[in-house]
DNA sequence: GAACAATATGTTATAACATAACGTTTTTTG
DNA sequence: CAAAAAACGTTATGTTATAACATATTGTTC
């Protein structure tokens, strides 16, 4: 057995996270072009915000280092632009953590498993068929008809075990 | 394939919720006594009103209610209520809709899969080893420890599929 | 059962997370 | 360009949760 689809791997300490920024970036880019969607500047500042780092973001953590470059940001400058990037699937929820993170794979809507570091912070986001799968079969069996999953696994990443 | 361990199912709209909460009432008691914890009369109330119904409940809806009979309750009181009731295994918490649910056996400690319903609000509790191994899996071909899972569908239960 | 320790609750204030409502500006489209 | 649509600004407030410290209750030891 092999894990499908690691769409954001845990990185080392090391990695050049500048490019994965910029690769991030490029790829919003496109899936917004594609979808006929604007990245304006407040959403591409935003984007970039919770792409800092490969730990969750917090939406008022978010508003305060947009505050720097634009000091009229309000929380609903940066909800809107969540709400977005959420909509476009440039960005997850962590719904255990009131915390954003950028998609791994922006291509195409998918139901991400995402894998929490208690230690680090760092997360890590899977896209394991055999997981969607099993969950909608199990649903299934009690008559229940899946609409949408949500699954956030707590632990430790190889780098803190 | 077959759901190993259903903990709490869909109920039909006639059940007798009374024997509900009744039956979910002598097995808290059960554990507190076995664990040694005391289910005091503002536990036990938030308890009961955890329990109202077989959909979640908000933590300022049970603040509502808990002053009718306590005036003096305030956010704290029923916060430290729900955060025992929560270390005892005796309700579980629906990250997704930030709000408090029955636990469907509070016997044991056990990480819950849990099923809610779009339309009319209810949510059912699985069990599943087969899901909880696999998730436990495909974390370590990560090389990630879990230590806990969250696990929330949402769809449409039988009565309003 | 008095003294002490531990647990539980009361109380006030505030932190943290999120949205409603309405006005203004910018962009798109015919 | 004018009208419509989309994005953003602004103010206020709703919702969820905890910090910090005081008081009361329960359990334990002698």
């Amino acid at each position: 057995m092999s894990v499908e689809s690691v769409l954001i791997p845990f990185k080392n300490q090391q990695h050049n996270h500048e490019s994965c920024i910029k690769s991030a970036l490029a790829d919003a880019e496109a899936a917004c072009s594609k979808a006929g969607m604007r990245l304006t500047k407040i959403r591409r500042q935003v984007f970039e915000l919770v792409w800092s780092s490969h730990a969750p973001v917090k939406a008022y953590d978010i508003l305060a280092q947009l505050h720097q470059e634009n000091p009229r940001a309000a929380p609903p400058t940066v909800y809107r632009a969540l709400d977005f990037l959420l909509s476009v699937g440039l960005v997850h929820r962590i719904e255990s953590l009131n915390a954003y993170i950028g998609c791994g794979d922006p291509s195409q809507p998918h139901i991400g498993q995402f894998l929490i570091c208690e230690a680090c912070g760092a997360v890590a986001e899977m896209n394991a068929q055999k997981i969607t799968r099993l969950l909608r079969k199990q649903a299934e069996q009690l008559g229940f008809k899946t609409v949408n999953q949500l699954v956030e696994i707590r632990g430790l990443c190889p780098q803190c075990t």
